[in-house]
RNA sequence: GGCGCCUUCGUCUAGUUGGUCUAGGACGUUACCUUCUCAAGGUAAAGAUCACGGGUUCGAAUCCCGUAGGCGCUACCA
């Protein structure tokens, strides 16, 4: 029975890459139909940060990842207690300063097979430092609480960042002093920033949650992270969470640290987005702009959406872009610019079949009578010079709406 | 410093047991096509002597050794 978990210190709001590792986790357990655990690491009391445990929770739920089980350190004191006890009776701990140490023998080697890479570690006992098991405020270290709780909760594969291979010929010690069975290891390599150093706050170490709040799918988002460090072989890059599952295997994870690409991941939202039907756009969209778009009609959102489709790369793109054509702007135009913005209006008031075919002769007419381009009709119209389809926008808004615009513009 | 891990285009990567790799795909970049702007889509180009140096071999990105660089750990943090 395979059994995974991740084990998160609430001592802030996990970033994109230890979600990552919570996504190979439960990709790994799925594929071999087992159990994927949640474990809160919190007996760091001090560093305990509010709001951290929910934020966890929540990103796990944003993505679909949700555990099966679910456990909190601090709730099973007593049974570290009883662990470390057990090791000082045997001799393989003893107290110091009111905190409970760890002893290391003499010459012995720790070694395992980490199933990233599928290479043998080693290390051995006189490059290990003795290191404390229970603080002296009661609370376990990680080391013992890890180990204690993977044996108890019978998991079967660690799999948890590289940064702590060190730290394993630790927990191969104390499995050995419990005379317990060995889980599998798997060290994923940690994602780096642009300049290959660790994941920050600048170069996208940001939390899913920041993501998602600038308009990031939660499908785009699960297929860019789980290209970090695993490719299946082959060409394509696009994978479902149904195929990422039938798919994923340790075999397949990189040895290397990626670095984090977020024009990567742009792309692959604006995949999504382009993949999503307009019906499912429509609810993101709304809900994301549910006070702005109050006005807009259904039928107006709906023919902005399958124009702006193709040109956002994330959610919160679109308002921007509909903004010329449902907000009063007041943006300056120059002598010219309402010369030609006098002859549109004329134009326009002229058509009355409003229609994007008759709304672009008129442009035309304009561009050719006073040689400009389609950038400057735009910025007449919409302030900026570019947009979406102009003809096509104009007649979704409507023939009053637009002449009442160029009214106010005063051209 | 010590210990450990890593090293293929700027980035993510393919490369199952050495040979069809004059190293493939994707993002990004550039150009062209399409075109009412911008996207999307299509086509194409530039971009990696596979970290470096030695071996082994008829033949190595793929095996061996060494070197360098990067990263991680080195807390009564996880």
């Amino acid at each position: 029975m395979v059994r995974v978990r991740i084990a998160p210190s609430p001592t802030g709001i996990p970033h994109i890459g230890n979600t990552r590792t919570a996504l190979f986790n439960y990709l790994f357990a799925r594929h071999n139909k087992g159990k994927f655990i949640l474990r809160i690491e919190d007996t760091d009391r001090k560093r305990i940060v509010k709001g951290a445990q929910e934020a966890i929770v929540e990103i796990l739920d944003f993505l679909g990842i949700s555990p099966d089980e679910t456990y909190t350190q601090s709730e099973r004191i007593d049974e570290y207690k009883k662990y470390a006890k057990i090791l000082l009776d045997k001799k393989l701990a003893y107290e110091k300063e009111g905190a409970v140490w760890m002893k290391i023998p003499q010459d012995q080697i720790f070694s395992w097979t980490d199933l990233v890479g599928n290479k043998s570690i080693s290390f051995k006992s006189q490059d290990i430092e003795e290191f404390v098991i229970i603080k002296s405020d009661g609370f376990p270290t990680y080391h013992l609480a890890s180990v204690v709780d993977d044996h108890l909760m019978e998991i079967s594969h660690v799999i948890r960042g590289d940064e702590w291979i060190s730290s394993t010929p630790k927990h191969l010690l104390l499995y050995k002093s419990f005379s317990w069975a060995l889980p599998f290891f798997a060290h994923l390599p940690v994602i780096l920033g642009k300049d290959k150093k660790k994941l920050s706050k600048r170069d996208g170490a940001k939390s899913v949650l920041d993501y998602r709040n600038e308009g990031y799918l939660r499908n785009a988002l699960l297929n860019f992270m789980v290209l970090l460090g695993w490719n299946p072989g082959g060409d394509n890059e696009i994978f479902s969470i149904s195929e990422m599952i039938k798919l994923f295997d340790l075999k397949d994870v990189n040895t290397s640290s990626p670095v984090f690409d977020i024009q990567k991941l742009e792309w692959m939202n604006s995949v999504y987005i382009r993949k999503l039907a307009i019906i499912d756009l429509k609810k993101e969209i709304e809900e994301r702009f549910k006070d702005k778009l109050k006005n807009v009609s259904e039928e107006i959102l709906h023919s902005f959406l399958v124009l702006a489709q193709s040109r956002i790369k994330t959610l919160n793109e679109f308002y921007e872009l509909i903004k010329p054509f449902i907000e009063k702007l007041d943006f300056g135009l120059d002598g010219k610019e309402k010369n030609i913005g006098k002859k549109l209006l004329d134009g326009f008031l002229k058509i009355s079949n409003w229609r994007k075919d008759g709304i672009l002769t008129v442009m035309k007419k304009a561009m050719s009578q006073e040689n400009i381009r389609m950038p400057i009709v735009y910025k007449i119209l919409t302030g900026k010079e570019s947009g979406l389809p102009l003809p096509e926008s104009l007649e979704i808004v409507g023939k009053e709406k637009v002449i009442e615009m160029l009214k106010r513009l005063d051209v």
